[in-house]
DNA sequence: GCCAACGTTGGC
DNA sequence: GCCAACGTTGGC
């Protein structure tokens, strides 16, 4: 309906699956997501919304951009039939990566969902927190 | 329908 | 590796 991408953010421990994964795969499918309000969040993705590739538990940072190639589809290893995929393409990966703590100690970004609730794998980015993101990426911050 | 127990996630 | 946060489960 909207013509504007949706932007999103998604994590994912780099030892079970990083980007380096996605790129050799060229395409990948997000799936074993098992929270409701991640789950929610990815049957609100629309073809070809941009997403944050974030390293959890190791890396702790954005490492690159990815977009939904396909929406919605069963998650093929889950036998509830309750949970879904989605399929996702990398865009390019970030100039330079853009950390947890830098993201802290940037007051624009304070109410970034993945701050807030640490424990949600499947988040929200605002337009505006898309910018400053991208823009921290752009910059080398090291 | 409530709530304690338990499991999982993810930052530190 | 530890522990806090949070979601889910199951007994009542």
């Amino acid at each position: 309906m909207s013509d504007g991408k949706n932007y999103w953010l998604m994590k994912s421990e780099p030892d079970e699956y990083g980007w380096d994964d996605l790129i050799a795969e060229d395409e990948g499918i997000w799936d074993g997501v098992k929270n409701a309000q991640a789950s929610n969040n990815m049957k609100a993705m629309a073809l070809g919304d941009q997403i944050f590739f974030y390293h959890s538990r190791q890396g702790l940072e954005i490492v690159g951009i990815m977009e939904v190639s396909a929406t919605a589809i069963p998650d093929p290893f889950d036998e509830t039939g309750r949970w879904i995929a989605v399929k996702v393409k990398p865009v390019r990966k970030l100039d330079n990566a853009v950390t947890l703590k830098a993201m802290k100690q940037n007051p624009k970004l304070s109410d970034l969902a993945i701050i807030k609730q640490t424990r949600l794998s499947v988040a929200p980015v605002t337009h505006d927190q898309w910018a400053e993101i991208l823009s921290m990426s752009a910059s080398s911050q090291a």
